[in-house]
DNA sequence: ACGTAGTGTGTAGATAAAACACAAAAAGGA
DNA sequence: TCCTTTTTGTGTTTTATCTACACACTACGT
């Protein structure tokens, strides 16, 4: 018996803007799925590591420099027999944070692709199992903040205490006490104060953090 | 371009016998390798699942019944050019606990099979990448322990409060006090007392529980 | 009967988590 | 200019959780 199956790499790329955590899509040009919206993805070669097809990805479906993430994480690995329509393919997914900083730095080919960050709260009809995709990386996103340095990836540049709180709610689902997280964030000392504060906003401005680009630190929130 | 390769599942199968935690090995009658011991894996074909794959696994290399697992969960995936030594294999572990009462009910067909269980801490020399997927499984169970219902996975019939916390502290790399430990259990109402105490062993007898079969719960230690 | 080995138990101090209310700084409109 | 609205910043008290710690009980072996 011959066997005949391929494997693709999906990208889950997050950044934050804006105190809103987002997610890259791509909308779809062609049939199947037409007009709808996937992840980056791409097949992986016989000669490849599963992390050059992810690079690969970044470049090529995403027009995102390849070393442009701050972490990268092998996700869940999808195998349902249909997932896509016509061949069987293996979909290991990968999760990134990148800087929202090089988040707009995208050379679009003109006219080519459309492709788009999308606030993860509002969703547009996904390809595929996509669907499923974005929300089992969600949930790996909500494991990393809480046990792992999630927060520190998600926010590589200045960010208001607000932000940090807005961002850790959505994902983990857990509303807090601003008095509380605020207290429970800066008694560990992994902040620092940038004597910045944000300007032009409504209501009093907030003072501008940055994670301390420490040696090692064991513990997040 | 023809792409070929191909899709292993690797089958880390724990389980604990008298506080000690096991993980099934298999000892390689041939080269490459010849003499080493390896994990039940099994190639995946291309009308099959993953979970399809882990069941054969189950049955054809561990000589167990493919429903036999507490907990079956995906893990790392395994894509080095050179893990096998003439073909590109890529392999996909899935981490399972199963019960000790059905780890020795194996038949095993005469003479063909070494199929032994090893203590964790005392590993053979193993073929392979099979020694760092060993590692990674440990470390997901780690997680599992930590943060989900891992040890009542772990322990599904009766034991003792000091063979709990052996393997809790195996498996964590955390010692913690006696007393503490056994409060912290016991406060949650997880456990209910047998009634039934340890025989035959030195020192005092160990009182047996086991973990109420209840319908939901949030945490574990 | 005595030693040895392993289990079982409670309390006080420290640390972390949860609950809670008001003042400060900017923007907008009367 | 003053008042209202909006959003941020701050401390204390209570509660729960975690840590540290010492001695008695029950079997087995000699």
């Amino acid at each position: 018996m011959e066997d005949n199956y391929k494997i693709e790499t999906i990208l889950n790329i997050f950044t934050v803007v804006n105190g809103e955590l987002n997610i890259l899509l791509i909308k779809r040009q062609d049939e199947p799925y037409k007009g709808y919206w996937e992840l980056p993805s791409m097949i992986m070669h016989h000669d490849e590591l599963l992390m050059d097809s992810v690079c690969l990805a970044m470049e090529k479906r995403a027009y995102l420099p390849s070393d442009a993430f701050i972490s990268c994480n092998q996700g869940y690995v999808f195998d349902a027999l249909d997932r896509k329509v016509d061949e069987r393919v293996i979909g290991v997914t990968y999760n990134c944070i990148i800087d929202s900083r090089v988040a707009d730095e995208r050379k679009l080919p003109m006219g080519l692709d459309e492709v788009e960050w999308f606030a993860v709260s509002s969703l547009p009809k996904l390809a595929y199992d996509h669907q499923s995709i974005v929300y089992k990386a969600l949930n790996s996103l909500k494991m990393k903040i809480l046990y792992e340095d999630g927060l520190r990836e998600l926010f590589p540049s200045d960010f208001t205490l607000p932000e940090l709180q807005r961002v850790y709610e959505i994902i983990t689902g857990n509303k807090c006490d601003r008095r509380n997280f605020r207290k429970k964030l800066l008694d560990q000392d992994l902040l620092e104060d940038t004597g910045y504060k944000t300007e032009g906003s409504q209501g009093r401005p907030a003072k501008l953090y940055r994670f301390k680009d420490d040696i090692e630190f064991l513990e997040v929130i």
